[in-house]
DNA sequence: ACTCAACATATTGTTAACAATCCTGACTTA
DNA sequence: TAAGTCAGGATTGTTAACAATATGTTGAGT
């Protein structure tokens, strides 16, 4: 059992609490109060907060304390533009980078989604998690580690608190097509259409935020 | 004099050491020394250390220590393919978003530039700063928040620590040239084309990152 | 009734000491 | 001579106590 330091340990159920809406978002995160139900000092929780205020998870002000973040709709569009830039460029490397082996692996998780969806019409849960699956794939399959770390570390945990604002989940068939397509891309080696249909394929749902934001202000 | 938390002050004089120089890429940051170095106790230097560390300016292994970050030079030119869209990303939204008074702003001081070239051929630190402060207007037109914490407090930090190999001040009226076409651009309002522009003046430097990988290679 | 000031409380910021782990160097042994 | 082993020292990880600051409450005054 491979043990790290207490401070990485409960950063990563903090992250898991948060993601999960356990901690829900604007609640506070108190030392005192977190050091009593871990069971831990103060110094490694500060760690833990120190490293969730890094990812963005959390804010700070000097003297009162960390809450959980709470975005605005208008900084979830602000988001989505950073992931468009950030994982259409991940799509350009892909369609150089990625490995037979990955493609393989690729298509085949598409497969297995295009089947779900056919027996199993409108499941949102699984959606989501085989959405982020083909996303992580991709973003890994760049062989960019800053890449990777930016946007799996650290865009993701953000993006997966608000995933109630995805309404992309509404047309599963829709998605997958856009998936497919981007396999497509990618297998041909095509870099430039792989990274224009990724951008397309999150600036969608981006769209659908902002129509929210003019819906809801009218 | 509005004073922080003694953690975030060490935190950017380790900032500044690192980015200058003063602390060499590798170099050990221990924590008893430079908490008698500062005259603070380690907990303050642990946080600012935890908050380089997410910036990527120090590498911690558990149980061992921080070091100053060491890149590769194929780590390096990831950061360029990174900036290299989230610099487009900004360009783009700074044609939407950029104020006439911020592109004004933008105008005089490429006009500074210029007048600053013609006079003092090449003089390199200038040069340096000046194409810092446009690419930092631009970023801050983006009016993106989260666009300008990911490169101005984060990915700039690294690129500042290897301006040796920023090999683009060699020729600083070709730079300006390309400044001066994507400003025209903002002012035309046209996203396309400044996103388009601004990604082959940054990736011009990373590929001289390669090229330079390549010939050191053979 | 409302505003403002002082106080009490709780939380964060900081320090110093203790425990656990790793690196260094000398010593042993094949 | 070279490799392995085992202390010794130093550094990081952790804890607990102290200091400084912000929040919330109480009370006086208008």
């Amino acid at each position: 059992m491979k043990i790290g330091t207490q401070a990485q340990e409960v950063a990563d159920i903090l992250i898991r609490d948060i993601t999960s809406g356990d901690l829900p978002e604007g609640s506070r995160v108190s030392e005192p109060e977190l050091s009593r139900r871990y069971g831990i000092g103060r110094g490694p929780l500060r760690e833990a907060i120190l490293r969730l205020e890094g990812m963005g998870l959390v804010v700070r002000a000097p003297h009162v304390g960390a809450r959980v973040v709470t975005l605005s709709q208008s900084e979830l569009v602000e988001i989505f533009a950073v992931r468009e830039a950030l994982e259409g460029m991940a799509a350009r490397l892909a369609a150089k980078n990625m490995s037979d082996h990955e493609l393989q692996e690729l298509e085949a998780l598409l497969d297995s989604h295009a089947t779900y969806i056919k027996e199993n019409k409108g499941q949102v849960y699984f959606d989501q998690q085989g959405d982020y699956d083909f996303h992580y794939r991709i973003i890994k399959g760049s062989h960019n580690q800053r890449l990777v770390r930016s946007l799996c570390d650290e865009l993701y945990h953000l993006i997966q608190m608000y995933r109630k604002s995805s309404e992309s989940s509404k047309r599963p068939e829709q998605a997958l097509f856009e998936h497919q397509m981007i396999l497509k891309a990618l297998k041909d080696r095509d870099a430039d259409l792989a990274e224009m249909l990724m951008r397309r394929h999150i600036g969608k749902a981006r769209r659908e935020i902002e129509q929210f934001i003019e819906a809801s202000s009218a």
